[in-house]
RNA sequence: UCCUCAAUAGCUCAGUCGGUAGAGCAUUCGGCUGUUAACCGAAGUGUCGUAGGUUCGAGUCCUACUUGGGGAG
């Protein structure tokens, strides 16, 4: 048994767990609030998350080090100090931006060239410098550096990238451990997640799988998904890929996602999850509901009374209208973009909740059908 | 009273040499999956102030009128 994850319950493949970390003990399955630059999108606090019921918040390597810097953040004794938020952290490696800018980047042997998005300038980071940034920011836990291949990619292309990928762990797993032995190192047991990859190949996953696995790292992720394939074919390589990751350590999918997606992978295994959709689609105004999605700018609720959900224990719901969180909307006014975000982040970590209640009970499979149901109705 | 400028989409305005109209915003709807995203995309909307005239053809040139801005008295 791993000792920072306890398996607590199986119900079929979806697992009941609980992460064990400096900075504390966190349920599993979860979800993981994206705040990128150490702040989520539409002006939500620290106080704001620990409110909403948010385990574990989640910050970008590549972001951090281009602004405001790494070397700052360690001199106010990290990250956790410097957002004042004192539960898990865990930052991604800038490995998603080897992906998602890919017009400004040049991979090699040794990393990748980047050229900020911010003023142009030239970036390299290779899994020795991630490393060291996350190490700087004394994450809770850190993702190795990976590339990304888009969903599209070719086999020969896939093969030789998820080769790359796996020396690059090797290299980040060797500079995590020279990291934890040093003196002025933040948080030395900063733990590294390994991450699959395969594109949708699922005997390069499953061979990858089985390598990474060998490593012994505290947990693994599935990434490179929900980057183009269709959902059957995600839903698919989870279900071949999980397996063959390690049964006592936690398993992430990263980027993932809808509601829907959620409950499907649960089904199949998985643990952590983080996605940019409460935020984003928080504030551009669509949000989540047990009954399906609204978007909040549309005609039909300019006179409409009702909280965004009926029930819903959110900020939002608590006290204002559609109406009124439609006129703030339309407005421009930066409160409507707040208030649909921590609506959306009350509604990820409640449904992480009730799906953790659920495998509790046994009976996640009949939550599943039922939420499955009602997310796809079209009363709202 | 005279001079002058203007009048085009809901709003603010483009509109070439005369060839029957466009933009931004607004509106309506959609998209976003380890955030380059309070973003991106699509759609709808016109008696071109009114009435005449010139012309094969007028938003465009001419005349009168209406309304508004500025100026003179």
């Amino acid at each position: 048994m791993s000792e920072n994850f306890k398996l607590l319950k199986k119900d079929g493949e979806a697992r009941r767990g609980e992460l064990v970390t400096v900075h504390g003990t966190v349920q599993t399955p979860l979800f993981m609030n994206v705040g990128t630059v150490g702040a989520i999108k539409g002006a939500v606090s620290t106080e704001d998350l620990e409110n909403i019921g948010c385990q574990v918040e989640l910050s970008n390597t590549y972001h951090l080090h281009v602004r405001t810097g790494d070397d700052l953040i360690k001199r106010f004794g990290g990250l956790h100090r410097f957002m004042d938020w004192h539960r898990p952290i865990l930052t991604d490696s800038g490995g998603f931006q080897v992906f998602s800018l890919a017009s400004m980047r040049k991979i090699k042997e040794e990393g990748v060239t980047f050229r900020s998005h911010i003023d142009g300038h030239r970036i390299f980071m290779g899994p020795e410098e991630s490393m060291r940034i996350q190490s700087n920011l004394g994450s809770t836990i850190a993702m190795a550096f990976d590339e990304c291949p888009p969903a599209k990619a070719e086999r020969n292309y896939v093969l030789d990238s998820v080769a790359r990928t796996e020396r690059w762990l090797l290299r980040c797993k060797a500079e995590m451990e020279r990291l934890g032995l040093l003196e002025d190192t933040i948080n030395r047991k900063q733990l590294l997640f390994g991450i699959n990859q395969g594109a949708v190949y699922k005997d390069i996953r499953i061979e990858n799988a089985k390598r990474i696995s060998e490593l012994d790292l505290p947990g693994y992720a599935i990434g490179g998904l929900a980057v183009g394939e269709t959902h059957e074919e995600m839903y698919d390589v989870i279900e071949h890929t999980a397996p063959f990751l390690p049964e006592d350590k936690p398993r992430y999918l990263m980027g993932v996602g809808t509601p829907a997606n959620i409950l499907e992978a649960v089904e199949r295994g998985i643990d952590m999850f983080d996605c940019v959709y409460p935020s984003r689609n928080g504030r551009h105004g669509h949000l989540y509901t047990h009954y399906g999605k609204i978007n909040i700018n549309n005609a039909k609720y300019a006179e409409d009374d009702r909280p965004i959900e009926e029930g819903c224990g959110c900020p939002a719901c608590r006290r204002y209208s559609r109406a009124y969180i439609r006129h703030l909307h339309k407005a421009g006014e930066m409160l409507g973009l707040r208030l649909c975000v921590l609506h959306n982040l009350y509604f990820y970590n409640h449904l992480m909740e009730e799906i953790r209640y659920s495998i509790d009970a046994g009976e996640f499979a009949a939550f599943k059908k039922k939420t499955l149901a009602d997310l796809s109705s079209t009363e709202r």
